[in-house]
DNA sequence: ATTTGACTTCGAGTGCGCTCTAAGGGCCAC
DNA sequence: GTGGCCCTTAGAGCGCACTCGAAGTCAAAT
């Protein structure tokens, strides 16, 4: 699958992909004869999940300590773990925080009145 | 209320303070005998609302809109409720994006399996 | 054969939201 | 009266996460 491909079906820009792969976010894209990236299906798997992390604000530096610990083997995945243990306690909380802001904002629109 | 006082109430920097003055999110904030910024109760209502805008995503940009709309007086309600009301929309795709993504870090988690 | 266009690397540039610095003023304690 | 500290303004600098540009390669289309 061409970068372009890649892009499309992940969301993410040509330009991103190639930023990632830099940072060493995502390993080893194949190459085909002409030097062009090839991406696997177990790419864009993989790709969907980084997206996950980011959506979420997860920083592109932990990204990067998270894909490390991946290509260093099975042996990490209790770090692994612990990582998305300590982000998914971090995304709950920001929900909670969302949830009682919102609350004030409906607060301050009802405080305008009924106006249409 | 100093603006060592009114950073510490509101949770903000005093080098913040100053930059939201400068670019018109606050307006006119009294100055004492000798020029020194000093703070009052309703500006303090003011910033939480400013805080709370800002920790729900809206862009800094917006949040001079507004802050505009309001020096202008009563008869902007109307498009300050809409904003608002724009604005509160966002933050429930939010919310509901991140339950999403909290589902996919549980399965994901879930599939490290039982190790302490 | 040459033009077109997408690809490559890698360093520089951008936008956002602060955050800090420089240069100077005012007030209080000693 | 002088040292210390906090204040003022205006502008520069920073960190993050991209985003773009330059210079060059390669393959298919005309």
């Amino acid at each position: 699958m061409t970068i372009q491909e890649a892009a499309a079906r992940s969301g993410l820009s040509a330009h991103t992909l190639r930023y990632y792969e830099r940072i060493g976010l995502i390993h080893s894209v194949g190459r085909n004869s002409s030097g062009h990236r090839d991406y696997a299906e177990a790419d864009l798997v993989w790709l969907d999940f980084l997206t996950k992390l980011r959506t979420t604000g997860m920083p592109i530096a932990d990204m990067c300590r998270y894909a490390e610990l991946r290509r260093m083997g099975r042996n990490t995945s209790g770090e692994r773990k612990e990582m998305l243990e300590l982000h998914r306690e971090r995304v709950r909380a920001r929900i909670a925080e969302l949830t009682q802001d919102l609350k004030v904002l409906d607060q301050k629109i009802d405080s305008y009145g009924g106006m249409e």
